[in-house]
DNA sequence: TCTGGGGTCCTATAGCCT
DNA sequence: TCTGAGGCTATAGGACCC
C-alpha cells in the first residue's frame, strides 16, 4: 500500500501578510484583487478571522465588504507569495524527490520507501516550515492522493490527519458532496436532485447508474472516489498545454477600439511570455464574457506553431472579429495552445 | 447584486478520411 | 457509387481546481 502525504498551507495569502506585517495579526484581513473592495475582484483568501463574518474564497470582494465592513483588504502580491512557495517546496524537496506540485499552497508526497513514518515525517515537515517561514501547514496521510488530500481538509488550521481504507465508512462518507474532489456546485445540486446529499449515499448508487447521468469518465470516478478508490500517480513533472492572459474591465465597455486595443496588449504579452520560456503555440483562442456574463469562445488554429506577437496578434484579430457583439464587453482573454518547446 | 485569473480535462458536434 | 462505421482533428462550451 502507498503512503501520500498532502501539505496544505493554511490561509496561505492571509498568513504570509500576517508574518510579514505584525500589525495584522489577530485582525481580519481579506487578500483579494487590488485590495480595493470597491472595484471589481474576488477573495482570494480571507484570514480565520475573517472566516468567522461568513466571507470565503471566491467571493466579490464587494460582498465581503458588506459582510465585514472592518476587514482590512489587501491586493494580492503573488510574486511574494510565488518566492515563500518555492522556499516550501525547496523544504519538501529534501524528504523526497517523489512530489507532486498541487499549486502554489500545496504538494504531494509519495513517502512509501521511507524509513521513517508518514507521521513522523509530517510532524517534521510541519517543524520545518514553521521555522522557516512562520507559516502552518495541514498534512493529509493516506494509500493515495483523494484520501490524503481530504485527510488535509478535515483538520484545519495546523492538523494532521491519517485515513486508512478502514476509515473511510466512518469519516468520509458521512461528509457532503461537495466535499468529495472533483464535485462543484454543479454537480452537488445535480446529485441533491436526485436525493443525494453525502458522499456515503453517493457510494451507494451503483457504477453503471452514475454513468448514465454523468457520462463515461466522470461517471466512474465518482464510482470509484466516492468509495476512496484512487490509483492515480503523482505526477512530478509536467509541461504547459496553454498559456492564457485576461482581464475583467473595471467597468463594462461598448467602445470596440478599446476592446481591440485591450486584446492587441493581451495577445503581445502572451506571445512574449511563451517566447521567453522557449516555447511555440499551434492555436489561439479568443474569449469575450459579456455584461450578462455569458461567455464565449473563438479559436484558430496557425498555419506553423508560433511565438511571434504578430502572429499571435493576427490570429487574435481574427477571432474577435467572428463575434457578434450587441452586448457590452465585461472580459476579454487571449489564450494559446499545444504549447511545444522549440527546437 | 455579485460573480478574478490561470490552468486542466471532458464532452459534443462537425468535417474529413479510410 | 453508395452507405456506414470508426478514427482523427478542429472547434465550442462546461465543470472543476487553486
Amino acid at each position: 500500500m502507498r503512503r501520500i502525504l498532502h501539505v496544505d498551507m493554511d490561509a496561505f495569502f492571509a498568513s504570509i501578510e500576517q508574518r510579514r506585517r505584525p500589525e495584522l495579526r489577530g485582525k481580519p484581513i481579506i487578500v483579494g484583487g487590488r485590495g480595493d473592495p470597491e472595484s471589481r475582484g474576488v477573495v482570494s483568501t480571507a484570514s480565520y478571522e475573517a472566516r468567522r463574518f461568513g466571507v470565503g474564497s471566491g467571493m466579490a470582494l464587494r460582498t465581503a465588504h458588506r459582510l465585514c465592513p472592518a476587514c482590512i483588504f489587501l491586493p494580492v502580491d503573488y510574486e511574494h507569495y510565488a518566492e515563500v512557495s518555492g522556499r516550501i517546496k525547496a523544504i519538501l524537496h529534501a524528504f523526497t524527490p517523489l512530489i507532486e506540485d498541487g499549486g502554489i499552497d500545496e504538494a504531494y508526497l509519495d513517502v512509501s520507501e521511507e524509513e521513517r513514518s508518514p507521521a513522523e515525517i509530517a510532524e517534521a515537515i510541519k517543524r520545518r516550515i514553521k521555522e522557516a517561514t512562520g507559516l502552518s501547514c495541514s498534512v493529509g496521510i493516506a494509500s493515495n492522493k483523494l484520501l490524503a488530500k481530504m485527510a488535509s481538509d478535515l483538520q484545519k488550521p495546523d492538523g494532521l490527519t491519517v485515513i486508512t481504507p478502514d476509515d473511510v465508512k466512518s469519516r468520509i462518507w458521512p461528509l457532503r458532496t461537495r466535499k468529495l474532489v472533483g464535485i462543484g456546485p454543479k454537480t452537488q445540486s445535480r446529485l441533491e436532485e436526485r436525493g443525494i446529499r453525502t458522499i456515503g449515499e453517493l457510494a451507494a448508487v451503483d457504477e453503471r447508474t452514475l454513468v448514465e447521468w454523468f457520462g463515461n469518465a466522470y461517471g466512474r470516478y465518482l464510482y470509484e472516489a466516492s468509495r476512496g478508490i484512487d490509483e492515480s500517480p503523482l505526477v512530478t513533472h509536467w509541461e504547459p498545454k496553454s498559456h492564457s492572459r485576461e482581464v475583467t474591465f473595471e467597468a463594462d465597455t461598448d467602445d470596440p477600439a478599446f476592446v481591440r486595443n485591450t486584446l492587441s496588449k493581451l495577445a503581445q504579452r502572451v506571445a512574449e511570455e511563451i517566447g521567453t520560456k522557449g516555447y511555440r503555440g499551434r492555436s489561439v483562442t479568443v474569449k469575450l464574457r459579456f455584461s450578462d456574463f455569458e461567455t464565449h469562445t473563438r479559436s484558430q488554429t496557425l498555419e506553423a506553431p508560433s511565438d511571434s506577437p504578430e502572429t499571435i496578434k493576427e490570429a487574435a484579430s481574427d477571432c474577435l472579429e467572428r463575434f457578434d457583439i450587441s452586448k457590452k464587453v465585461r472580459l476579454i482573454g487571449v489564450r494559446v495552445e499545444g504549447l511545444h518547446k522549440e527546437e
